[in-house]
DNA sequence: TGTAGGGCCTCTAGTCACTAGAGCATCAAG
DNA sequence: CTTGATGCTCTAGTGACTAGAGGCCCTACA
């Protein structure tokens, strides 16, 4: 039996992010001891971790919500977990395209600064304008 | 002279969006016509491409606010914007470090799936606990 | 047994960058 | 003169938390 703050430490999820959790219905209401404070078993532990993890990846509560539901089921329905996976991957994928593609940009614009010696600041006017740009970023 | 709604096509951002950040600070607020709707020229059409751009790049409001207060000003001291845009740079490659990670861990995962034909679901186990990760992200 | 301090409780409100909707006024075209 | 699009203000909602107030509880130590 942990407390919230023993949950907190071991999952590296703040303790109002656990209230939180439950409040939205994301994790189970846990026990409660003789003085109203949550106290939590194996499982609480186990599915903070798997909340943690998911978001780690990239996953919203609400897509954590839906392969939670899944889990457990009797014969599991993979398909739909998968389908929420790869949509994932897809977005992953379309957001890094579109970072490098940032990065190129920033860096062709970082470049352009005399780093502040006066004068007209390229930066600032690479910034307004973005027929300057090389690539069609945005 | 355009209107909001003609401001907002040229430049692509949402009507709503223009008011917001007038409301907040951002945009100077514009003269109004004798039915008190906006009426803006040539600067705030610049001034909206300019935060666009800088949105676009991935700078936080409150970056775009600082970089535009300092343009404009008598010899305009570069260093500051360029901190800004270098930090926003380093910003976005640490971004784009870690959804990699991410991209091959969710790929991993994915391929761990027999699509739905029953059985427990390797996808859920995976999320489930960290230690099957291959890389260390999160 | 008393007490000090941390941890825990609920509740409200704030963050960022918008977005949606209500309910009304105004504008431009026919 | 009417109609429909566009505009106005205001409030409230989004996601995923985060911060703070004001109080209760638990544990360790004297």
């Amino acid at each position: 039996m942990f407390s919230i703050g023993q949950l907190s430490k071991a999952t590296g999820v703040k303790v109002p992010t656990i209230r939180y959790y439950e409040e939205i219905g994301l994790l189970p209401q846990p026990g409660r001891n003789a003085g109203n404070q949550r106290r939590y078993g194996q499982d609480g532990m186990e599915a903070l971790g798997f909340i943690r993890h998911a978001r780690d990846l990239g996953f919203s509560l609400e897509d954590i919500k839906v392969m939670m539901s899944i889990e457990g089921q009797l014969g599991e329905d993979c398909s739909e977990v998968h389908r929420i996976a790869e949509a994932q991957l897809n977005a992953v994928r379309a957001r890094i395209t579109r970072l490098e593609r940032l990065a190129g940009e920033l860096e062709r614009i970082t470049h352009l600064c005399g780093h502040g010696q006066g004068g007209d600041c390229k930066v600032l006017s690479a910034l307004g304008d973005h027929g300057q740009c090389g690539s069609d970023h945005g």
